[in-house]
DNA sequence: CACAAACATATTGTGCGCAATTGAATCATG
DNA sequence: CATGATTCAATTGCGCACAATATGTTTGTG
């Protein structure tokens, strides 16, 4: 082994890679059952938090997505009928989305998921708390890593 | 905010979403100089560490990635040059990867890889251990909840 | 007011991830 | 030793992610 570093169990990437994608995948067979996918259930999660609709540009910078991931996300959900995207009459180059009655409904349903979730991980509130404060602030270093970079 | 648990930033979900997509695009960003993406790099990771050549099923349970994955991923490298790919001789199901010359090489370039985006995520040792052990526990019981679901 | 720069979203192209299916090789049981 | 079950990898189909680009809108400057 001429590279230590390079050993796959010593890096804080690959566990993270690895946990966020299982998490991510749990999440998917529970949210298939409402035919969603997870990334259309955290949009539906930041829209459930407000009662006004929300450019596109705010969702994105909410889950950190651009509109290349959100734009045909959003076309899907408007599919589904669960949301209606609508030019800002204020800002014509912004877009709209708000919830449907619909959409609106799902969230009963949706509510269910993390609270099944949170039992099954076998963590308890402090611990997920902890590992959560501490994903936030990897989180704020890779980013101001990376707007450095720009 | 009729259901508290669906806060986005009370969830541990999305943290954990967001900061492993941020720092795979920061491995992304340094890899791209090497021609590699992100789980191209970690399927040469766990090449890397062995003499011999690995089977494609040992190199999903390593990197926690099935064939459909994997299948596209190994021919690319082979199509870069980094690895070939044969039936295994003892066994005509499993395919054997192998690095070439060229893919053993790369291990030294890719060497520098973690070493400075270790330095540039403001973490110590420590706290890196700290929380790749916690990730690692997470993954875990993720793991045993979805066998145990099958 | 003209018009260049900046901004917001959409589109394009590539490479994952993963569920489901397929096809070939091996194993296990009678 | 036959044959049904299992295993392994590849393929298919869909939905992300993300870089790069395109298109239309607004803003800032002279």
């Amino acid at each position: 082994m001429s590279y230590p570093q390079l050993r796959l169990d010593q890096q804080l990437c690959f566990p993270l890679y690895a946990a966020g994608r299982a998490v991510t995948r749990v999440y998917g067979l529970l949210l298939s059952e409402l035919g969603l996918t997870y990334p259309q259930y955290l949009a539906l999660l930041a829209l459930w938090e407000r009662t006004e609709p929300m450019a596109v540009g705010d969702l994105g910078s909410a889950l950190k997505l651009d509109s290349g991931t959100l734009s045909p996300l959003l076309k899907r959900l408007e599919t589904a009928g669960l949301v209606l995207r609508r030019r800002d009459p204020q800002d014509e180059r912004r877009v709209l989305v708000e919830l449907t009655d619909a959409g609106r409904a799902m969230e009963e349903r949706a509510a269910r998921v993390p609270t099944s979730l949170g039992s099954a991980l076998g963590m308890t509130q402090t611990q997920a708390r902890e590992l959560s404060d501490q994903l936030y602030e990897l989180l704020d270093s890779v980013e101001s890593y990376l707007s450095a970079q720009a």
